[in-house]
Order: structure tokens, then C-alpha cells, then sequence
DNA sequence: AGGATGATGAAG
DNA sequence: TTCATCATCCTA
């Protein structure tokens, strides 16, 4: 996962102010922020702050642990487990998320964030951001280290 | 290395 | 109403 700041972050797109696209980043936490990229492909964020504060986190990864057939399905491409689902345009075709669901309650679902079935531990490394121009060298991208389902 | 493909925001 | 840009992925 990566995070994109309210303010002085020049890659996150609330960077433009509240503006239509961003008004869900702007709203109450634990929302779902899809945006529309490279006109093929959304991705999916998770809104972090406080609502009237901008800051969400974008989902470039995970791991599968149900519903495998369904997934290959949307994704006929993927040549294995890994490749599912280990990027944020991946991850949306493989679970069906669309911008149908901005704005969506993660809570009340349909989309869920729910707690693993066991929580095993684990440690997260930091590392700078993909696929941006502006403050590329900032350390926000956050991933379970050793973990094979990271976007790579 | 390059192409597919369209919404977005800022400028005119 | 244009235009550059873009938090990507795939094939070569």
C-alpha cells in the first residue's frame, strides 16, 4: 500500500483541492476513493483522515485466499497465483471493483475490510512510491516484508 | 521500449 | 474548447 497525503504532496491527487473527483478523499474515513487511470484501469484507495482533512491510502496489492476461480476468471492473463492480484489495476479486475463503488462504505460493504480469519504476524518495510513523478523519493509505500504478493 | 485508452484539471 | 498529464499493464 501507498500513502497520499492532504498537504505539500504534490503526487496525491487532492493536491488539486476539492474538486469533484476528489471530494470522497475530503469525506469521512473508512470510504472507498476508485479513481479512473490511463483510461483501462481503477484503483482502489481507502480514505484515511478525518472528514474536511485529505489523506488516503492507495491498495497495490494482495493476497488471494478465496474465490481463486472467480478471480481467474476476470484476470484469464494471469499466469500464476502471484500475478493476480500484485498491482493496484490488477487487484480491481481481479476483484471486480469499479467506480460503481467510490465513495462506498467499507464497513457497511458491499465491499468490506474485514479482520483475517487468523492474524499472523508480520513486519512492514518502507519503501519510496511507484509510478510517480513528484516526490518519487519519499518513503510512503508500505509493504509486508518477504511477502510474495507485493506489486512489484 | 512502446502502445492502448479516456478522465481530469488547468489554461485559453 | 483544447491540451498535457496520468498513483498501469501487457507484449515485444
Amino acid at each position: 500500500m501507498e500513502a497520499y497525503l492532504g498537504t505539500g504532496d504534490r503526487a496525491a491527487h487532492a493536491w488539486s483541492g476539492l474538486t469533484d473527483r476528489t471530494r470522497v478523499i475530503f469525506g469521512p474515513p473508512g470510504h472507498a476513493y476508485v479513481y479512473f487511470i490511463y483510461g483501462m484501469y481503477e484503483c482502489l484507495n481507502f480514505v484515511a483522515e478525518p472528514e474536511g482533512m485529505a489523506g488516503c491510502v492507495l491498495i497495490r496489492a494482495l493476497e488471494p485466499i478465496a474465490g481463486f476461480a472467480l478471480m481467474r476468471r476476470r484476470r484469464p492473463g494471469a499466469r500464476s497465483l502471484e500475478n493476480l492480484a500484485s498491482g493496484p489495476g490488477k487487484l480491481t479486475l481481479a476483484m471486480g471493483i469499479t467506480r460503481k463503488l467510490n465513495g462506498a462504505d467499507l464497513v457497511a460493504g458491499p465491499l468490506q475490510v474485514r479482520r483475517p480469519l487468523e492474524e499472523m504476524p508480520f513486519a512492514i518495510e518502507t519503501t519510496p512510491r511507484i509510478g510517480i513523478r513528484h516526490c518519487a523519493d519519499w518513503p510512503l509505500r508500505f509493504v509486508i516484508r518477504g511477502n510474495r504478493f507485493v506489486s512489484p
